[in-house]
DNA sequence: TGTCGGTTTGCATACGTTTGCGCAAATTGG
DNA sequence: CCAATTTGCGCAAACGTATGCAAACCGACA
C-alpha cells in the first residue's frame, strides 16, 4: 500500500491516476482533459481540471514526450556566449517560448566535444525543434540537419545550397547600406574588420560593403580579422593605424569588435572618433548605445528574427515536413556619435 | 514488418532493441552496458558497445528519466539576462555540465508568468537539480524549494533562515574590503548605488561597505538606487552630482551600474575619473576591463562558484538528502584606472 | 562427479503518459 | 417511441528504458 497520502518525506509526484481517482474518471479522461482537441465532455473536463489544480497536477512532460515525441523543448545550439548579442537572442527565445509553455534546452559543446555530437544528443531528448546559432555547420552536420526528424533552423547563419531553413538579417544589404552611408558622407578610405574566417555573417556583410564602395568608385577596403571579439577589434584597430594611408572610417562586422576598434583608436591611437575616424558596427547590442561609445550600427531586429524562427519551427507542427525556407529580415542603420553623417 | 532497415523517409530512432538484436543479447544487457556499475561481463559489454556505435545508438534520456528520475538535466531559473554577469554564469554552467554529459534547461518566466510557477515545471521535467539565480525567492517558493525532491541551490542569492543551500561570493566581506580600500586611499565622502530593493547581494555589499566606513569614522554614505541596470547607474550618478557635498568615490553594487555611473559622471557631469571621483563596481564583467572604463571592481570567481554549486548538486546524487549548506567563496579586489590607489 | 558460491543473463514489470478501438449513453429525426 | 447517428468514456496496448528476481552458467573444491 503506497497511497499518495502525501508522504512526509519528499514531495511525491501526483500522477494522472491520482487525479483520475479524485475526479472519479479514468486515466484516459485526465489525459484528454489536457489534450487540446480531444473528445471530452465539457463537464468532465472541468471536473478533471478542478481535481487537477486541487492536487497540483500537471502532466509529466517526459512520459508525454515518450509517446508523442513532443517534449515541449526547443534545443538551442550555441557556442559563443561572449558576444552580448547572443545572450540577448537567448533571452528573447526563452521568453517567447515560455509564454507558449515551451522550454529551451541549451547545448554548448564541452571541453573537447565536437559540435556535431550535439545534434544527435538534442534529438535524443525529443526536442521539437533545433535552433543552431553562432556555429558554422560542417558538411556532415549539414547532412544530419537535413535528415533530422524535427525542423532545424540556422539562426544568423546560412549555408549555401543546403536544404536547411535559415533566418537572418539581410547582411549583404546591411553592409551595402553602411557603405552607401559612408560614401555619401564623403568618407574616402574606409576599412573593414572581419569576424571569423568562414562565418557567413561576416562574409555577407563584407560583400555588401565592398560592393557598395566599388559602386562609388572606391577601392577594395583594407582589411583585418578581429575574431568577433573585443580584443580582436582592438588589435585590428592598432594594425590599421600603422597603414601608410590611415583609414578615415572603419566598419567592423559586429558591435563587440567595433567597440574594441573604437577603444583602440581612442586609447591606444590617441585619435578622436568621429573627428579623425568614423566607426560603424553591426548588431546594435546594448553597449553600443552607452554614452562612452555612441556607436553607429546596423540594428538586427532580434524580436522579428526570433518570431520568424519560431514560425518556421511551428509550421511543420503536425508531421508534414515543410520545405526549408530562408527568411531575411531587414535591419536598420542607427546613427550615433561614432559617425557624424 | 517495420525492420529498421534505415527507412528512407526520416531518421528512425535506433532503440535498445535494435542493438540487442544486432549483438545477440537481451535488451537488459544493452541497458546494463550503459549503466556504470551494472553487473555485466566485460565481453558482452564490449560486444554491445560495438553494435551500439555501429548503429549510432544512444539511450533515450526521456525513457531513462521516466524510470530513474534522472534525466541528465539541470534546471537554471534565471530572470535577468541583461546583466552580462549572468550570461557568463550561464556559459560556465553549460560548459561544466556539458563535459559531464549533462545539459542545462533554461527557465525564464514568460510574459505574465510568476516565478513560482517555474519550479514545479522544472521538477516535472525530472531535472536532477535546480539552480536559482538572480531571483529573489518568495516565501512560498522557499517552502517549495525545501520540499523539492532534488537539490536546489541559490546562486548568488541567500535567504535568511531558510533550509536551502546557497552559493555566493562573500558579499559583505567584499563591501568591507572596498570600504577599507577607499578609506586607506584617503577618500572622505564615498557614496553607494544599490541594486534592487530586497536583493540580498546588494544588501550584503552595502552592509559591509557601510560597516567599513563606520569603522573608519566616516558617516553613512549617500545612497541611490540603480536597479542593477546601466541606465539606473547613470541616473544615480546624475542624482549624486546634485548633492551639496559631492561624493569623491562611488561604489555601485554591480559592474553594469558602475559603468553607468562612470559614463554619467564623465559624459553628463563632465567630471574626470579618477581625478575628480573614483568609481568601484562588483562582479568583474568583461566590459570592466575595457580601456574606456578600466573599472576597479571586486571579482566574483565564477568558476569556483559554479564548481561549488555542482558539488552540492551532486553530493546528494544517490538519494540521501544532504543537509543544506551555504558556501561563500572569497573574491578579490581588482584595481584599475577608475581609482588611483 | 556432485555440490557450492559467485557471476551473468533474461524475463517480466514498472515509469506516466497518449491513443486506437469498441461499447454504452446521449442525441436526433421520423 | 424506436432506430440511426453522434458523442463520451474506459480498456489496453504502446513509447524505450531500468531493475528485482530467479534461472543459468562457470570454474573450483572436496
Amino acid at each position: 500500500m503506497t497511497p499518495p497520502k502525501n508522504g512526509k518525506s519528499k514531495m511525491e509526484r501526483t500522477t494522472a491516476a491520482d487525479v483520475a481517482r479524485a475526479a472519479g474518471v479514468s486515466i484516459s479522461a485526465v489525459s484528454r482533459a489536457f489534450t487540446p482537441n480531444a473528445s471530452i465532455a465539457k463537464q468532465t473536463k472541468s471536473r478533471v481540471m478542478q481535481a487537477a489544480t486541487a492536487l497540483g497536477y500537471q502532466p509529466n512532460p517526459l512520459a508525454r514526450g515518450l509517446i508523442t515525441r513532443r517534449s515541449g523543448m526547443i534545443a538551442l545550439l550555441m557556442t559563443e556566449v561572449t558576444n552580448p548579442f547572443y545572450p540577448a537572442v537567448l533571452e528573447t527565445f526563452a521568453r517567447a517560448l515560455s509564454s507558449r509553455g515551451k522550454r529551451v534546452m541549451l547545448f554548448t559543446p564541452g571541453e573537447d566535444e565536437p559540435l556535431e555530437a550535439l545534434l544527435p544528443q538534442a534529438l535524443g531528448y525529443g526536442v521539437e525543434g533545433v535552433v543552431i546559432t553562432s556555429a558554422r555547420p560542417t558538411a556532415e552536420m549539414t547532412a544530419a540537419c537535413e535528415s533530422a526528424p524535427v525542423p532545424v533552423v540556422l539562426f544568423n547563419r546560412t549555408v549555401e545550397g543546403a536544404a536547411i531553413s535559415a533566418v537572418g538579417c539581410d547582411n549583404e544589404a546591411g553592409g551595402r547600406k553602411i557603405a552607401d552611408f559612408l560614401v555619401e558622407s564623403g568618407r574616402k578610405r574606409p576599412a573593414f574588420v572581419a569576424g571569423l574566417a568562414g562565418a557567413s555573417t561576416s562574409l555577407y556583410r563584407e560583400r555588401g560593403f565592398t560592393a557598395g564602395l566599388a559602386a562609388a568608385g572606391l577601392p577594395t577596403p583594407s582589411r583585418r580579422v578581429g575574431d568577433f571579439t573585443f580584443e580582436g577589434g582592438l588589435r585590428a584597430a592598432e594594425a590599421l593605424l600603422t597603414l601608410k594611408e590611415r583609414p578615415d572610417a572603419i566598419f567592423a562586422a559586429n558591435d563587440i569588435m567595433a567597440l574594441g576598434v573604437l577603444d583602440g583608436l581612442r586609447r591606444v591611437g590617441g585619435l578622436r572618433v568621429p573627428e579623425d575616424v568614423w566607426v560603424v558596427g553591426f548588431d546594435d547590442i546594448a553597449a553600443a548605445a552607452w554614452p562612452s561609445f555612441g556607436l553607429t550600427t546596423f540594428r538586427q531586429p532580434i524580436n522579428r528574427m526570433v518570431a520568424e524562427t519560431l514560425r518556421i519551427l511551428e509550421s511543420s507542427d503536425d508531421g508534414a515536413p515543410v520545405p526549408p525556407s530562408t527568411v531575411l529580415v531587414p535591419g536598420r542603420l542607427i546613427e550615433r556619435n561614432s559617425t557624424a553623417g
